[in-house]
DNA sequence: GAGAGATTGTTTACCAGGGCAACAACTTTT
DNA sequence: AAAAGTTGTTGCCCTGGTAAACAATCTCTC
């Protein structure tokens, strides 16, 4: 035990002040963030390379036929430019492929390959596993009211 | 209108299908967390030039008095090393200062300067109505309950 | 005390993720 | 046919974080 931990050990939380931030919403928005995504690295990222954004991606692409990358630029909410590199990485993976469209020689539609589909459901269960894990500290009617205000915020 | 749109408008949200992630925790987690930052962005960082991340920093330093960096690297959960920019920062906005410390000249005693008193006072009053404006969604007592419940999740 | 081992702040290099601007190829509108 | 818009892509930049190395300093152990 150091000094510094010590000096702060008599206050709550981690022992550090945290002032007039404990009213507000988004500091532990961020702070919730933060915890969920190392969870998730820790389990989900470790066992098949896949990040809380890729995860993402590929379930828009898997429930949207059709889906140019700009259409899943618009929503992810990034830049056009910001979707290649991501799109690149599912493509090394296996997971997708970019479709050809007779129709309109500029874009392309994202596809699910059939290991992509596969991996993708394995994928799913860890999700799954690791979100339950997550949340452990919260009863399910606690985790479903919890998600319907979340999703209130944003949209 | 193009094809692209008009061809998941069919369905919620945005118009594209996220499969079994509206189930999942992390996924709104993360979307809110996002949709925070960006009103943050718009409102008290174009005016005060003050990120989420720099705000909780000095919220810490303000109310842990004889607070090092190692102990803010603990508190904020980040290496020691991307501490040293960031107060860096800091102290060149005038906000802070690196007090020497007699009794271990290793390190430095973090304090905020009375500019950087007063400037903190005007933050927060801009970060309180940021944060009101951004749940504006929510009435007191949801905004009460989903802030405890996001504690618990981080704890 | 002397020396081995931690700790602190710092620098350097690195990487992930995203924004912005430019661009060629292509489509749509005028 | 020509102008204007869209799509995917590249290059460059910024932010924010990690990891390793390092000198200065403190602490523990013998």
């Amino acid at each position: 035990m150091t000094a510094s931990q010590a000096k702060v050990m008599d206050c709550e939380d981690e022992g550090v002040g945290h002032g007039c931030m404990d009213d507000e919403l988004g500091f532990h928005l961020r702070r919730s963030q933060v915890a969920a995504f190392k969870h998730f690295a820790q389990t989900v990222t470790v066992a098949e390379g896949i990040t809380p954004g890729l995860y993402g991606m590929l379930q828009v692409i898997a429930n949207t036929p059709g889906l140019t990358q700009s259409a899943l630029a618009e929503a992810m909410d990034v830049d056009r430019s910001s979707i290649v590199k991501v799109v690149n990485q599912l493509v090394e993976k296996g997971h997708i492929v970019r479709d050809a469209v007779p129709a309109d020689k500029r874009s392309y539609h994202l596809r699910m390959t059939a290991s992509g589909k596969s991996a993708l459901r394995r994928i799913e269960d860890a999700v799954m596993r690791q979100d339950r894990d997550f949340s452990a500290a919260l009863s399910d009617a606690e985790r479903t009211t919890l998600i319907s205000l979340l999703k209130r915020l944003y949209r």
